[in-house]
DNA sequence: GCTAGCTGATGCCCG
DNA sequence: AACGGGCATCAGCTAGCG
């Protein structure tokens, strides 16, 4: 209106932006890039996807849902929903006053948790706190090599050309129920071999990258003893922050290798390194079944087995301590492995699929078969109580289990969010259709609402949708609806389509099936 | 005209 | 623009059936 310039740059400029994408793992999200001179710009939204990458325990990722996991958010804080700012503002603007600054708390608290370990980050690589927090580690890892080449005025190699190489060893002894399960891991498995035979890139005639690897584990070892130490809260915080930083670093050393961009990948390397995963992880398994232990699921650097008979009774400190000498003396130098767990019981199901009951009561589920975000909430809830029933061996009450669910599809008794299936637009509107018109892609759902509601959607929007209709096999591309279009006084959710959803779940994980123990 | 069963693409998860 | 391995779902197709 004024024609007043927003100089926020230390320099007196303006902010200017550009459109940029970030991706963490699978995840891509368009969105537009700030830069202000002198000043750094960090979106907690970004740090909060980083963050369930991999921890994948978080419900959504708004402000309010992460502040609540957290446990960060006010107890009495004031909530306003989006479409009653404007409103708000007019008739009540002291409790909007009280909502802007309860949602900028909640955002400097998330900040403060999550960002630190980028301010240490730029403090080690050649890049700035704000670029810190869009980059992957591989590409901070070829900085890093870049950055000391130049120095030592060195020429740069050209990156090999990607090949496929084999990875970790996964695999599944026994499913079903099993009681009295432990499980051991073996300490930073890559990066151990890597340093105890060698495995670095070829290219690297300076020999720095495994020296660099060395370096970040003892620094890591040693904020770690540092953190333990400290009788100070926020002296606490911030070395931990630094050790986390260094940690995602080291287990990315190996990821490198195979990182196509990276200029001093290695595939051959790579590939050497998990080969000598696999067969270190085989040997362990055939230890443990020499010794009277029973191997059920393996991945990678971990196995949960059912230790053996002299193991499980009262007063065994005894035996448990002679096996677990004897598993670790039977290692090679330089491999260390943890016991780190024991369980009531787990539910094998397949490969990276199980879940733990501890004995405090609580049931962990891992995988994308029990725990996906593709599965609808009722499903997953579904899923969830079944399976608490089997681990705690109450399986009698699996009937009534289903029936409650069964008729509270049937009577509607849900709001429409617990049938909904919410998904992420991985590419714009404008590719999907590109690809639709070359014939290399099937109609979706998400994509098919987001392109009929005509709003603008993003790459990395995430859309809510349900199923209409009344028979149970349609064709979910047309009969599906936004949930925002939910109307709960005419309800049209697909009451056969829900039901047949229920009854592939209870095929699978229900009893009364060939769901017991099976040997292989 | 219908459906079971297969294939390939996609989405999400494990370590 | 870290890696490979894995499971479930859906669209789109084909074979087989009545």
């Amino acid at each position: 209106m004024h024609d007043v310039k927003l100089r926020l740059g230390r320099d007196g400029s303006v902010p200017r932006s550009r459109p940029s994408r970030v991706s963490y793992g699978e995840r891509t999200m368009s969105y537009e890039r700030w830069q202000i001179a002198g000043r750094h710009i960090v979106d907690t939204l970004f740090l909060v996807h980083a963050y369930d990458i991999s921890h994948r325990s978080l419900t959504g990722f708004g402000l309010k849902e992460a502040a609540v996991h957290f446990n960060i958010a006010a107890p009495d804080r004031t909530y306003v929903e989006g479409d009653r700012i404007t409103e708000t503002f007019h008739n009540d603007p002291e409790s909007l006053l009280r909502y802007v600054r309860d949602d900028v708390l909640e955002t400097g608290a998330l900040s403060e948790l999550l960002s630190k370990s980028h301010f240490f980050q730029a403090q080690m690589v050649p890049y700035s706190y704000q670029t810190s927090c869009v980059r992957g580690t591989a590409t901070k890892i070829d900085a890093l090599m870049i950055r000391e080449y130049c120095r030592q005025r060195k020429a740069l190699p050209k990156p090999g050309a990607p090949r496929p190489f084999e990875g970790g060893y996964t695999d599944v002894f026994e499913t079903g129920v099993i009681e009295n399960i432990h499980h051991c891991d073996v300490r930073s498995l890559y990066p151990s071999l890597m340093l105890a035979h060698g495995l670095g890139p070829a290219a690297d005639t300076l020999g720095i990258f495994l020296d660099m690897l060395k370096d970040l584990r003892d620094f890591r070892l040693e904020a770690k003893e540092r953190m333990r130490r400290s009788k100070d809260r926020s002296e606490r915080n911030d070395l931990d922050a630094l050790q986390s930083a260094f940690k995602i670093f080291i287990n990315s050393f190996y990821g490198y290798l195979g990182f196509a961009q990276g200029r001093f990948n290695d595939f051959e390397s790579a590939a050497r390194i998990t080969q000598q995963g696999r067969e270190l992880l085989q040997a362990m398994i055939d230890w443990l079944r020499k010794n009277g232990a029973r191997p059920v699921e393996i991945d990678t650097d971990g196995i949960y087995f059912v230790p053996p008979a002299d193991m499980l009774g009262e007063d065994n400190a005894a035996a448990r301590e002679r096996f677990r000498d004897g598993f670790r003396s039977a290692l090679p130098a330089g491999i260390e492995v943890e016991f780190d767990g024991e369980y009531r019981s787990m539910y094998s199901y397949k490969m990276k699929n199980y879940a733990l009951l501890t004995h405090d009561g609580e049931v962990i589920i891992k995988g994308g078969a029990l725990r996906s975000r593709g599965l609808a909430p009722f499903q997953r809830k579904f899923l969830k109580e079944i399976i608490r029933c089997r681990l705690e061996g109450r399986d009698e009450e699996l009937p009534e289990l289903k029936a409650r669910y069964e008729t509270a599809i049937r009577e509607r008794e849900w709001p429409v969010t617990e049938l909904a299936r919410t998904e992420r637009l991985q590419d714009s509107l404008a590719t999907y259709e590109a690809k639709r018109a070359r014939g290399g892609r099937a109609r979706s759902a998400v994509y098919e609402l987001a392109l009929a509601s005509g709003r603008e959607y993003r790459a990395g929007d995430q859309l809510s949708y349900y199923v209409t209709g009344n028979k149970k096999s349609v064709a979910v591309h047309e009969a599906a609806r936004l949930v925002s279009d939910w109307d709960a006084n005419a309800r049209d959710e697909n009451v056969p389509y829900y039901l047949s959803k229920l009854a592939d779940l209870w095929k699978k994980f229900g009893v009364g099936d060939n769901q017991g123990t099976l040997a292989l």
